[in-house]
DNA sequence: CATATAATTCGAAATACTTCGAATTATCGA
DNA sequence: TCGATAATTCGAAGTATTTCGAATTATATG
């Protein structure tokens, strides 16, 4: 498998990092931040994040370490900004995962 | 919520306890382990996971306690033995709140 | 009742995780 | 180039997790 569902159930397994996935995940593709974002209008950046939660920066910065590590979550330079950006396909991935496990009680 | 996502996530996120997880799910409501559980052909046992495993019983019973905990799974006496069961409606609880955060960044 | 088997609890050791603040690096704008 | 803003790295403290072995509890059987 392209993802480790090990790795992404571990991500998802922090309270903190969770919400700041959803929070990524919810302004993802699209202008909801209504200029708002200091990053751009497209995605949520680090400050976006920093500014949401109350956690230290360095902190969020190492959230977002394990949300990409995990493959949960795409991130790039945007000038002085870091861009967040979600990638469904490994959350689908983990979800496909699961369904795979319940699947093998069915029937029996 | 009947179940916490990040509880779920959690006892998911150790691959010890993963691997345990599948093998209750996939000896769950069937008779394939054909007379050799010698707890009852119709789920696993604690006997039956320690057998597998190579980890202690302390160990088992400490990550069974967690399954149990999450919702994952579920355990009821049967004379000596304790029966191990899958409940696979929390593992769907779970995967369908993937697919809600998922569809969060769609149509955008 | 005594012994054997199944499983849990307890305490301890090693490791991993969460979080912070301080220092550092990267980039932008005047 | 310099100062400001954004983000990361580093080291440390506190907490939680993983695992074990020994002791304990629960149940079955002779």
């Amino acid at each position: 498998m392209k993802y480790d569902p090990v790795e992404i159930f571990k991500a998802l397994s922090n309270p903190s990092r969770l919400e700041i996935l959803k929070f990524i995940y919810e302004s993802g593709f699209t202008g909801t931040l209504e200029g708002e974002s200091i990053c751009c209008e497209q995605c949520s950046c680090m400050g976006d994040v920093v500014g949401k939660f109350n956690l230290a920066p360095s902190t969020i910065s190492h959230h977002a370490k394990e949300l990409v590590r995990s493959g949960l979550v795409k991130m790039e330079r945007d000038g002085q900004y870091m861009r967040l950006l979600p990638n469904p396909e490994a959350l689908q991935a983990a979800a496909e995962y699961m369904e795979k496990v319940v699947d093998s009680t069915k029937g029996k």
